[in-house]
DNA sequence: GGCTATCGGTGACAATATCGCACCGTCGAT
DNA sequence: ATCGACGGTGCGATATTGTCACCGATAGCC
């Protein structure tokens, strides 16, 4: 772990939730010493990435992301071009669409497309999506190296969220297994109770995922033969999205999306 | 310098122009050892804060910016409180207004509002706003500290852009020295040529200037008289604009924005 | 007031990660 | 076939970092 990882691994300490941390904060946190924290935090703050409030000298996330962003998006528009896509999907099905967007060993919703009905599934901008209990997750560690998976469930036990969490890393990976045979990942009630969710692999120019589409969508009006059905567009709209995004689809996985459209 | 202020000034060579850089090349702008510029993309892109393509082996942004610019909005939300003044002056004036962000050493156009007209001035999202050149980066020298001002200038000559631009620091810091007891800055011609422009400071919780509200038009509609008075209008809105984002507008500067308006 | 705990931050020295060089295999152009 | 430039590796000299003691300021408490 060189140097710089340890300074980057500090912004990671900020959420919606912890959104401004003060530097012993920081110290304890992260295990580093006061002085160690203080002399990363300096360079973050003359690199913009983050800021100081000069009243309460609390450390914030700094004005550089946002120039960086606008960069990252003008040079590879990954947002403008996989959202159509999400929202063809929410219209088509009338459910609520997300795609997580995996960077730096997590899983966030990145882009959101809500259900137009009334009652539907809320998922925030910026969520973070549990690989152990999310459609979302499980499709991304089921189309992952299998080690790599194994690394990012870790030791385990998983966080439980309710009495369906699979909190046994174990369990979680051969469930995966199941979805990558199947091309889809399912979740009911695995973070939230009420909500049936169904996810799909998109894949980077290398044919590794790196986000993954998903249709979420209250219980109550979701049968098992919706489930499918949503299984079946989802997948085709994720492959659809990566192969927009000059992504590569592996020959494998065209092919069991085939299958399933033959099928239906 | 610490290991972490050069491993993260890797990231300012990335550009629209020049969004994706091999590792020879880093080196080569950088001056440091390609193997200590590869030890810090290595830390870089464990963050998520460079990728890599696998094909052409050369780094580009990465996926992280996404992420914590949403969270920076989301718990700071500059972007959306600041636009609003922005578009209120394109619509009362008819020209483009930008604002400018000033973030680890240079100002960018953050916000960009075009001109309702069809003849009108264009201002790309990011642009860099050089300090010497642009009525947004004389508005910032004028305002910020002077040896701040002197620091960001450097030794000189300055780039020219045009036969208008000025080119030595100590011209540029006189002019700023006029603009600051005006209350806006004045450019014409000093980075485009035809086109008249006007700046005002926007202020931190601090009362340091941090941004810059401009207004550009074409030369060939903007009189003396007009000037003036897209001065006035800058001034006020970016007064409020500050207020609006819990910024200090220093009494001095109240001061002068209030003579201008009973000038008016 | 005076006591205590915690805060952000500093300074210095031993420990360790970084710098810079030489070098390797690969690729594409000539 | 040769050359140069590329991305990347290994290693000793050296500069940066980890660690700890300490500082003044602030806030809570009695």
């Amino acid at each position: 772990m060189t140097t710089v990882d340890k300074a980057l691994s500090l912004l990671e300490y900020f959420s919606d939730l912890r959104p401004e941390i003060g530097l012993s904060e920081f110290a304890r946190l992260s295990g580093f010493d006061k002085s160690a924290a203080l002399r990363m935090l300096g360079a973050l703050v003359r690199a913009g990435f983050v800021e100081q409030d000069a009243h309460s000298r609390k450390y914030r996330l700094g004005r550089s992301f946002l120039r960086f962003a606008r960069m990252r998006e003008e040079a590879f528009p990954m947002t403008q071009v996989l959202r159509p896509f999400a929202e063809r999907i929410a219209v088509q099905t009338g459910e609520t669409c997300h795609i997580g967007v995996f960077s730096a060993g997590t899983l966030a919703a990145g882009i959101v497309v809500l259900s137009p009905q009334s009652n539907r599934v809320h998922v925030a901008q910026g969520l973070n999506l549990p690989f152990h209990a999310t459609a979302s997750g499980l499709c991304f560690l089921a189309f992952s190296e299998p080690d790599e998976a194994r690394r990012l469930l870790g030791e385990g036990p998983l966080e439980r969220y309710n009495d369906a969490t699979m909190t046994d890393p174990k369990q979680v990976l051969s469930e995966c297994e199941r979805f990558r045979a199947q091309g889809f990942s399912l979740s009911a009630a695995n973070f939230d109770p009420d909500v049936k969710s169904v996810a799909a692999p998109i894949f980077d120019a290398e044919g590794r995922v790196f986000a993954t589409m998903a249709l979420a969508a209250p219980m109550i009006r979701t049968h098992d033969s919706a489930t499918i059905e949503n299984g079946r567009l989802v997948c085709a709209a994720a492959m659809e999205a990566t192969r927009a995004f000059a992504g590569d689809v592996p020959g494998w996985y065209a092919q069991i999306v085939t299958s399933l459209d033959k099928a239906a």
